[in-house]
DNA sequence: TTACTTGCAAACGGTTTGCATCGAG
DNA sequence: CTCGATGCAAACCGTTTGCAAGTAA
């Protein structure tokens, strides 16, 4: 049975997730540690995004460079998201019928222990309005 | 102006797409053309590909573990996949409803220029049953 | 004391780039 | 002959891992 420790270098870290509600990458969280004192590692700071992550605490996102972005999740049921490709802005949006569609579709053919990607990529109306 | 030139590399390149309706790695389909012989480098896959690709001929999606994946793009009728994460074995599946849904989900945070990225993962029945 | 955590550095895996050489036009 | 294309190897970059030292419980 593996049990959690309390460790300073975590509560820092899920104090500062706490304290943004964008997404954020484990290299530009790491950076920010650094410069506010902090001498957390790297694989400090990737090893306890992933345990948040895996433990459902966090949403998990990739940009297109493909690194990967965390932020702490404020709806504990499941949704996905609408991004904004020019400024970053994010809408959580729930998705009802996209998980009973996939359910059938796996059903059908057979594919089991499922998992889904559904997101949703266009401009905010702020950024369409700059651009005209 | 820039003008592409017609290599033996390219040619059998596009050949090899033009041979499945399947996305693929460009690390996946170098490896098919040594296997089949060819001398190809690494990077000039990739530097085809990424030609390519920016030319608007192929399609391009990323799969869970940030790789890049490309497919020669024509598709008629837009649609989505079911991907083995096993084996990589992939079914076109429609998707009826997520269209609406996403227009919809659009216009209510008055995002513009929509796109939407809809892929579902799973274990296929064979590799399940390996599995056991 | 036990065994989970941490920081560092090295290892990794996919992708990109520098460069000398090749070859299409 | 020119200049884009190629192949190789090294460089990159985000991420993961091995390991010895540190520390919560």
């Amino acid at each position: 049975m593996t049990q959690r420790r309390n460790t300073s270098q975590r509560a820092i870290i899920t104090q500062l997730l706490a304290g943004t509600d964008e997404f954020v990458s484990a290299q530009h969280l790491h950076a920010a540690l650094r410069t506010s004192g902090s001498t957390v590692g790297l694989a400090t700071v990737y090893r306890a995004l992933q345990e948040m992550a895996t433990g459902g605490d966090l949403d998990v996102v990739r940009n297109e460079t493909g690194e990967v972005l965390y932020r702490q999740c404020e709806q504990p049921s499941h949704h996905h998201h609408l991004v904004c490709r020019t400024c970053g802005l994010t809408q959580e949006v729930a998705a009802p019928g996209v998980e009973k569609w996939a359910r059938a579709v796996a059903e059908q053919y057979g594919y089991v222990d499922l998992d889904h990607q559904v997101e949703l990529f266009g401009v905010c109306a702020g950024c369409a309005a700059k651009r005209a």
